[in-house]
RNA sequence: GUGACUGUAGCUCAGGCGGUUAGAGCGACGGGUUGUGGUCCCGUAGGCCGGGGGUUCAAGUCCCCUCAGUCACCCCA
């Protein structure tokens, strides 16, 4: 590759820079704020992981079979940058057993290699959360809840609930083999897709082929072969967001892309985004996943919400604008000496955000420059004044100065802003 | 991974069928007299026209390859 090619975010990343990069800050904090009223922590855990712990999602799957950014380390080790949140969180809690339920937060990036175009990357941030111990259908409501109020919280309207359940294990093995046989009578609609198909015969449900909508529509659907428990589970679910006001759609077809899933599957479609990348948060139980993975028999459910696709839903809402990240006060130096440096030093001491100009400007231009910053004071060192003990300051809104003795300018400043 | 479209200054874009020193607006920087911003006026810098190869007397304009972005499939956040 071309030195002129390598020396640029390789392809499907990107660099998140101010202003753009406080609605980020802000959207996390929204995030932080809400996880934390509903109880829950914040968890940390590896980038990278042993292959094997997200080869848990699912070999079948196309982020463990074509996606994975997988290595080899010095070591001989096979590891892989991780391409979704649950499984290392579910590695962490099987291998330090917290006691359950088990309930936290992340925000992280994820890698996956695909063909990138916009609001999908190779490597996207999510935020997310598992409550990891419980099969309380209630905790499926406040999960739910907990995302469809931070969409709320960022101003979004036009977003969209889908919810589904894929049923107990048996639930699922009695289907699977119905929608084979289905398959199996379509293979001359389905072609080389039947090898698919076979693998995992819930993958075709959400095929967007426009020639294989008709058959998809007639397909048999999980809902008639769950088990009384099931049945139940779902109902209890759906009763739980009609008592909270939340309004969804069954989505019979939607199964998403993880084999963990188990029972409440759930989307938000963002309807503001164009593309067919309009998926901005999901997740679902995964009943099994903390046993496979060497832990206690721990039911679980947690989802995660790309950042980047939640932003780009914000565009097109008009909504969570950069907050303006304006200084309080900003000084102007018209005598060139330490004092300038000593003044911010004092200023950002009592709480203040102060800022100046680059060196060597001239004193208009260092106005101009406050200005720009959206300073609501300036203060400027100048002979005259100086030469008595004062410093000027000037309210940048209505024009107006004074003189302040120097040794009370920071506390001045900072009282004026109280008010 | 498959198919299609796009790629000109930091940003948004002009550049009729190839023809000399590639333009605008915004932004940045400087100036409009001694130490005062937002408006206005003037000026300056900044482009191997994504990269490489080819056709041609001549390529930002045509062809091929490549890189990147975008759209769709696949899949998902």
């Amino acid at each position: 590759m071309a030195e002129r090619d390598v020396f640029r975010a390789p392809k499907g990343t990107r660099d998140v820079l101010p202003p753009e990069s406080a609605r980020w800050g802000e959207l996390v904090a929204r995030f932080a704020d809400r996880a934390a009223r509903f109880g829950y922590g914040l968890v940390v855990t590896p980038i990278f992981e042993h292959y094997e712990v997200f080869a848990r999602v699912g070999e079948s799957t196309d982020v463990v079979s074509k996606e994975m950014y997988d290595f080899l380390d010095k070591g001989g080790r096979r590891l892989a940058l991780r391409p979704e949140g649950t499984a290392g969180t579910v590695r962490a809690f099987a291998q330090h057993r917290p006691t359950a339920p088990w309930k936290v937060w992340y925000v992280a990036p994820n890698f996956r290699y695909e063909q990138p175009q916009e609001g999908r990357y190779r490597q996207h941030w999510q935020v997310g959360v598992e409550a990891i111990g419980s099969d309380d259908p209630d905790i499926d409501v406040e999960v739910i809840d907990l995302l469809h109020g931070f969409y709320r919280d960022l101003g979004l309207r036009q977003v969209r609930l889908l919810v589904n359940s894929m049923g107990d294990a048996d639930t699922r093995e009695r289907y699977r083999a119905v929608l084979l046989d289905y398959w199996r009578a379509h293979a001359d609609v389905l072609g080389a897709e039947l090898a698919r198909a076979e693998q995992n015969p819930m993958r075709i449900l959400d095929s967007k082929l426009p020639h294989w909508q008709d058959m998809i529509e007639r397909a048999p659907q999980l809902a008639e072969h769950l088990s009384e428990p099931s049945a139940a589970q779902f109902e209890q679910v759906q009763t739980g967001l009609r008592a909270l006001g939340i309004s969804f759609e069954i989505a019979p077809r939607l199964v998403r892309g993880f084999d963990y899933y188990t029972a409440t599957v759930f989307e938000f479609q963002g309807d503001a985004l164009g593309g067919a990348q309009n998926a901005i948060g999901g997740g679902g139980r995964y009943d099994r996943l903390a046993e496979e993975m060497g832990g206690p028999p721990s039911p679980a459910i947690g989802f995660g919400s790309g950042i980047e696709r939640v932003l780009l839903a914000c565009d097109a809402e008009g909504v969570l604008p950069a907050p303006a990240d304006r200084v309080d006060v900003f000084v102007i130096d018209a005598v060139g000496t330490v004092d300038a440096v000593v003044l911010l030093h004092e200023l950002r001491e009592v709480g203040l955000r102060a800022d100046r100009a680059a060196a060597g400007r001239s004193v208009k231009k260092q106005w101009g420059a406050a200005d720009r910053a959206g300073a609501r004071w300036g203060v400027m060192l100048a002979p005259t004044e100086l030469e008595s003990g004062h410093v000027v300051l000037k309210d940048l809104a209505t024009g107006e100065q004074l003189e302040v003795r120097r040794e009370a300018i920071a506390a001045r400043i900072a009282t004026l802003r109280e008010s």
